[in-house]
DNA sequence: CCGAATAAAGAAAACGTTGTCATTTCGTAG
DNA sequence: CTACGAAATGACAACGTTTTCTTTATTCGG
């Protein structure tokens, strides 16, 4: 159960350890043909650099942070079951750290959770990932971000992002082709910005299809149950109700659900309803919830893939942007418009 | 920001740094007073002995490995945030398996897992701290094991344990303290110890008040949501059903309310429902469930802290086997009988 | 074809700790 | 008071890398 070193490496392939470190660590004055050779070995012996030789020498940790402010415990989960996925084998390890993003001094605590840790890379969560203070105190730092948010921020490298303008866009659609065009409109929380994505392509939707977008039915939010089930209150007081409604998360759909039971409304027949997220309520709930799937794990991962490629030469490389599609969950909330 | 290292140490206590080293380490062959002399120079320049230094040399991974084998993700949330937060400013780490408790080869996958990543210590979940087996294996190898279990298994030293039987002999008296006497009760997955302990403490409560036990109210779940389910399909196909249900968990819970409102059952008119674990959807779903909440991420923290204990001479004792008491959350699913 | 500039490769030191083994100090029996 | 074994301490090598510095090989203009 040996493990093999970077000197019988180098005798394998009869250079000296330097060279073969300067393989690993992609330094550029290696001859080609030399390089063959060393790679050759390191594939032949499958050679391991021990991470606490050269973290005691070149002083990197090996960590990566991620840092959020999300009471969403799925969401969180998630995040956490992909980024610890894509540290599987590797030796990099994750360190999780809560921040709330209004705080005046995030960019402080953020500096000194970095420092502390002396992390290498770092992973941002919306609505961290919005703030636009904080991204530019951190492209002057040296370390590598990445960014696990809706698309636009075209100016940051390290990118996984949702489509949620589309996948919104898409759900909305179907809405529409259930009969409905009394739609409302639950706004997630106006600090995050994939809220705003949710609402274009909501809004986009309806203004193909031509049907107008009521001001009375767009309700404010807030991701949390309780902002559902406040608007849920506002609607049913209306007099002009809507047939069916677009919640940005399933929390705010499961607080508007509440709301229509203690008030002896059905649902899904006097109210279809839709959600976003695909959380664990969705399909425990009743009427289970049609609502939009994100692959959260799969964004988490690659966020880390893309550090992890960019620090580590011997790494897979990876598309350091990257969309991930949603999917359109259906289950019993939204029925035809009757 | 340069750290200190052991010779500086040395230096300032005026011994070599040998002796530093076995201070550090517990060493048993350092007289007293020279102890103390270091001690104090090490508090003085707040010194922190470079962990890759020391597992360079050592050989130790300071990484702590959790296996798994639950469905739940609320569940293995808390655990790991707890599992991290007592990891937070040690230089211990966190790696994550999931592990399918029911393979044959478990034991050689587990052993698998902790030789590949050279694990210092390692965390059992329920159901995998049931597994005798397994825990015989573990037992012969040199590595601490700490279990997240219920209380009985005497004969492990490193234990973090909710009292599961007594929390729910407290949620049945509650209930009978409601005015009910026809009480019924889903089991929790036959394989994991805390199923029985739930029952054993339901059963204690109902004999203690002269309440008969009758068996057709006892059905079989296995903590999913679909059990929950089919439960509730036999229980109101019965002539004499009873008028609270006892469920093993949230989960469960939720499967017997969704099939309730299929059939136009009020909850909790018709029937008082109380869950366990006091998941999200506890709060989210309506009537929200009157619900038993055990600390699990403190839990996870303490089971975590106390492998850190025992390999880390320098770091804080913790008591190694611990009792975690649990809470009821009292909420609407659970009403007078009337 | 020479010599300077540049590219490629190597030798040895260094990182901060622990392990090995030698040395010093101490306590106590004789 | 000596001698001897045990306890306490120290000097130095070692862990597997990277870094610094030096040496060797290659290229190219004149």
């Amino acid at each position: 159960m040996k493990n093999i070193t970077i000197t019988e490496v180098a005798k394998d392939a009869g250079v000296s350890i330097k060279t073969v470190s300067r393989v690993i660590n992609q330094a550029k004055e290696v001859a080609g043909i030399t390089r063959e050779k060393v790679l050759k070995s390191i594939k032949k012996l499958d050679f391991k650099p021990n991470k606490d030789a050269r973290s005691l020498k070149s002083k990197k940790s090996f960590l990566i942070g991620i840092i959020y402010d999300n009471p969403n415990k799925y969401y969180l989960s998630d995040i956490q079951t992909g980024a610890l996925k894509a540290c599987q084998d590797t030796n990099y390890n994750i360190v999780l750290q809560e921040c709330n993003y209004r705080s005046k001094d995030l960019t402080s605590k953020v500096s000194h959770f970095i420092n502390n840790a002396e992390l290498n890379g770092l992973v941002l969560t919306p609505p961290l990932c919005d703030n636009a203070t904080l991204l530019d105190y951190l492209a002057k730092q040296n370390i590598h971000v990445s960014l696990i948010s809706p698309p636009p921020l075209s100016n940051y490298d390290l990118l996984s992002s949702g489509n949620d303008e589309e996948a919104a866009y898409l759900m909305t659609k179907k809405i529409i082709s259930y009969g409905h065009v009394k739609i409302g409109f639950i706004y997630g929380h106006k600090d995050h910005s994939v809220s705003h994505q949710r609402y274009h392509g909501f809004h986009k939707a309806l203004m193909e299809s031509d049907i107008e977008v009521k001001q009375p039915w767009i309700f404010k939010g807030d991701f949390s149950f309780n902002s559902g089930y406040t608007a849920a209150q506002s609607l049913f007081n209306l007099k002009s109700k809507p047939s069916a409604l677009f919640c940005s998360n399933d929390s705010m759909a499961a607080g508007v659900i509440k709301f229509a039971y203690q008030n002896r409304i059905s649902i899904p027949q006097k109210l279809s309803i839709t959600g976003f997220d695909d959380s664990m309520i969705a399909e425990e709930i009743w009427p289970s919830l049609t609502t939009v799937k994100q692959p959260v794990k799969d964004m988490a991962d690659h966020a880390v893939q893309c550090i992890i490629s960019l620090i580590d030469p011997m790494s897979n490389k990876v598309p350091l942007t990257k969309i991930f599609p949603s999917k359109i969950i259906m289950r019993e909330s939204l029925v035809q418009k009757g």
